[in-house]
DNA sequence: TCGATATTTCAACGAATATCGAAATGAAGG
DNA sequence: CCTTCATTTCGATATTCGTTGAAATATCGA
């Protein structure tokens, strides 16, 4: 993962619509949302919408898949993992680490919801 | 954490410098660095990196601590995990999600360095 | 083939961002 | 008190970004 293409997703990320649909698609799972659907739920003009979707899609975010007449987008889970490791990497100069004090250590993010499941 | 704050951490580090320097001060631990060496290491003007570091201030992922004449700064982990739960959230419509598929499911953060630790 | 539906591309505008040098601020030490 | 050092604020400029309606593209059903 260099450090471009880490920006750019950052980027895609960082805008109100986007980060909504991302994350409608990251919780849509595998199956993923029609690009009318989005922009339905999102209420932005489907021509501002194909614009973020393309921004996503360009970071390498999302997934584009056509389907009878409708285009279905899904989250790429791999460059979400990836994005996420690329901030913490080597993180807290090898020290604790992983203690359950967010506040002074770089713990993993599954806390709370994640960890009782 | 409200959609306005993560778009706000997202941004700031959607940029090439403040990127690197999030990353050095994740790296650098609780113990942090002064802003003279930041710019030192990254080869960026005093004012440019100033500018920089109040934008990741600004979005609550660094912090900042006078020692002496230097300004020390350092990571936030709770912003940054944080972030990355915001991410996550409700992924993967409640299936698998954190099979050793990277691909399919969205397996934690705690994939590969860390997993053995 | 024709019409209907779903989505993208285009062109253009206003707003926000990155950049840098020079000047200003604020704390330390003699 | 006055100088020095570390860092920030201030302008000014070039670039990038978000938004939109209208037109273009692509698929389907009859």
């Amino acid at each position: 993962m260099d450090a471009d293409t880490i920006i750019r997703a950052l980027g895609a990320l960082a805008q109100e619509h986007r980060l909504a649909a991302f994350r409608l698609l990251v919780q849509a799972g595998a199956a993923g949302l029609p690009a009318g659907v989005l922009a339905e739920r999102l209420a932005v003009p489907n021509s501002s919408l194909s614009f973020h979707l393309a921004q996503l899609s360009h970071a390498g975010l999302i997934r584009q898949e056509r389907q009878g007449r409708s285009l279905i987008y899904s989250a790429d889970y791999a460059a979400m993992n990836g994005l996420i490791g690329y901030l913490m990497e080597n993180c807290c100069a090898g020290a604790v680490c992983g203690s359950d004090d967010a506040s002074s250590g770089c713990a993993p993010a599954i806390s709370d919801e994640r960890k009782s499941a």
